[in-house]
RNA sequence: CGGGGCGUAGCGCAGUUUGGUCAGCGCGCCUGCCUUGGGAGCAGGAGGUCGCCGGUUCAAGUCCGGCCGCCCCGACCA
């Protein structure tokens, strides 16, 4: 390509919209466009990249024996009700009518759709197992998009769904996918980490995700100092240090604690206020939030300082619906007004974080308006409550496998791998004959990879003050020939056919033609970060050399005019074997 | 959806408090000269219904009302 005729719109300003640094540079070095919120064009440059991305991800899914389709971004509603997501996917779903009053909506992800195709054309064990993806554009209509492309209403997905006859078929499909995302993003360049993971409102209980650590990423994860425990912070469990575990089996006996005393906390409803007012600790505090959990009530105790895990708590009592309760239910079931609830006197079930074994005179609400109850032992002024682990972990809470203090980081999620079971074939109905005549619901795991994000993340964890700095993998332009003046014959003729026998040889190269000075042609290459660069310039053609240098580090290489292109050759041959080695590297993986 | 901020030329911004030489600056763009190893210099020039609609006023970028768009923070009693 010749810079002159490429249309890239590089920016010397960051603009304003742009807050972290991927966003900024991926506008500047005119990769993207916002159209509006949450919604980009990919010019030249950033098309690129993207395509090349595609590539990688097309090349190991198809290693694992998946095959390729495409399925409809527009999606009857039906199918959404018929699985039961439109309740809880609802507000996400881009939803319209066709002009036949059909209720229509735009793929935001392709369980049913896939389900529906297999329940048409899979009924016997023997076309068992399959893989199908699809690399295809998904609407969600984000409460909030932003960050550029890394929150956006619609953006590029690769999304894959496994069919087997049993849990040992899912296993090995489950495997398959997971070591082929660790190749897709040591070959995109991620430095990235497995964790486990909620699996949401895709469903299915085994998922693990895929997180590059940086502080511009959504989701918080958790990662043992000493051994390989990493999980999202929705999904992170908290070790039990033997000593605790003693004592929830047996309430110590406090006896140097005055008895429960009831003080006024006029208009004092939360935590800080509360903590404020008596002048007490929120880790002596017990926080009790009232639950419908399956339409009973049951009360939730929570340390002060810590965060309710809504997923751990309908886990730990085995319902499927778990919401807090409305004012009405609380007045009902505590008999005051929200805020100044409390597990003294309380009738409803009660369940309480494995922190609370730990409070010798705590603080809580007393079930009566404006007023809390203080020197309250766990044990000794209400029954000794069953335990489980129902908090958010947090940095520095002792690793659940090792001990070890958990350490917490920002994180970009770049794919998900779930293990979805029989969730949607049952309730779409995928059913096949095993070898026994047997009609079985499909075994099913989805797996998903945002295409997109892993540009961002790339800049987001690679960049420096003069702008981005690319993996040849996904570079938009691997090689850079950069003649320092224009004006000069020799020069653009060295330039010309330097970046001639590349290109004869399969390289993709960029030829900075632009009649511009030579600083500016050098701000705009760091910027784009183009990862090797051939420098033409009149001080090194004296000498007959060209200057090769990469992006990412100072040292300037002289090379011989004549074997400029030799060299190039090499130094991308290196790095593509450096690239194969961090590959092959990875272990079997760590899947549990 | 709640809170905060913003909307003036392609980009970054000033001007709005106190209505009236208030259509401005820098970058970018165009023309010419000059320059050519890290976003040069000089001269000339093009480009804006001041987000939209309505109102107040002799007069609105500026005041009032409504709407739209964008960015940031936060979202389900703690």
């Amino acid at each position: 390509m010749r810079w002159s005729k490429a249309f890239v719109p590089t920016l010397k300003e960051v603009p304003a919209e742009a807050e972290i640094a991927s966003h900024q540079l991926m506008l500047r070095a005119g990769l993207i466009r916002k159209l509006s919120a949450g919604a980009y064009t990919y010019l030249p440059l950033g098309f690129r990249s993207l395509l090349k991305t595609v590539e990688i991800i097309r090349d190991e899914m198809n290693a694992t024996g998946a095959q390729e389709i495409l399925m409809p971004a527009i999606q009857p509603a039906e199918l959404w009700e018929e699985s039961g997501r439109m309740k809880d996917y609802g507000p996400l779903l881009m939803q319209f009518k066709d002009r036949a009053g059909r209720h229509t909506v735009l793929g935001p992800t392709h369980e049913e759709v896939v389900t529906d195709l297999v329940r048409n054309h899979v009924s016997s064990y023997r076309q068992l197992p399959l893989i199908l993806y699809q690399i295809q554009t998904k609407f969600r209509d984000e409460i909030r998009p932003r960050f550029g492309v890394l929150r956006s209403r619609e953006f590029l997905m690769k999304d894959a769904y496994s069919f087997d006859v049993d849990l040992d078929g899912l296993n090995r499909s489950y495997e398959a996918m997971y070591r082929a995302y660790c190749r897709i993003f040591e070959r995109c360049g991620l430095d990235f980490v497995v964790v486990e993971a909620e699996s949401g409102p895709i469903g299915g209980d085994v998922s693990h995700e895929f997180m590059v650590p940086s502080d511009a990423g959504e989701d918080i994860l958790l990662q043992c100092s000493a051994c390989s425990y990493a999980a999202n912070a929705e999904r992170a469990e908290v070790g039990l240090p033997e000593q605790l575990k003693q004592r929830l089996h047996q309430p110590r006996t406090v006896s140097d604690v005055p008895a429960v005393q009831k003080v006024d906390t006029p208009g004092r409803t939360t935590i800080e206020q509360v903590s404020a007012f008596l002048n007490c600790r929120p880790e002596q505090m017990i926080k009790t939030l009232i639950y419908l959990a399956d339409g009973q009530p049951v009360a939730v105790l929570i340390r002060g300082d810590h965060e309710a895990n809504e997923a751990k708590i309908r886990r730990a009592l085995g319902v499927s619906e778990l919401s807090l309760a409305d004012a009405e239910t609380i007045e009902r079931v505590t008999g005051a007004p929200v805020g100044f609830a409390g597990p003294v006197g309380l009738s409803c079930r009660i369940v309480a974080d494995r922190a609370i074994a730990e409070i010798e005179d705590g603080v809580t609400g007393a079930n009566e308006a404006d007023a809390h109850l203080v020197h309250v032992v766990p044990g000794r002024d209400f029954p000794w409550p069953e335990f489980h682990d129902l908090r958010v972990a947090v940095h520095g809470d002792p690793c659940p496998r090792c001990g070890a203090a958990l350490r917490q980081r920002r994180g970009i999620e770049v794919g998900h791998v779930f293990k979805l079971g029989t969730k949607y074939s049952e309730a779409l109905g995928a059913y096949f004959l095993d070898a026994h005549e047997q009609r079985r619901p499909v075994i099913m795991g989805c797996y998903g990879i945002g295409v997109n994000r892993i540009l961002a993340a790339r800049i987001e964890t690679h960049h420096d003050e003069h702008g981005i700095i690319w993996s040849t993998t996904i570079a938009p332009y691997r090689v850079l020939v950069l003649p320092l003046a224009m004006q000069k014959e020799q020069i653009v003729q060295t330039a010309e056919r330097i970046y001639e026998e590349l290109r004869r040889r399969g390289v993709d190269v960029i030829l900075d033609d632009r009649d511009a000075r030579a600083g500016f042609k050098f701000k705009d290459a760091d910027l784009i970060g183009f990862p090797l660069r051939i420098a033409v310039g009149e001080r090194g053609l004296k000498e007959g050399v060209v200057e090769l240098k990469w992006r990412g580090s100072d040292q300037v290489q002289k090379v011989p005019v004549g074997e400029a292109v030799e060299r190039v050759l090499a130094e991308l041959d290196r790095d593509e074997a450096e690239t194969q080695r961090r590959v092959d590297r990875h272990g079997p993986p760590i899947v549990r």
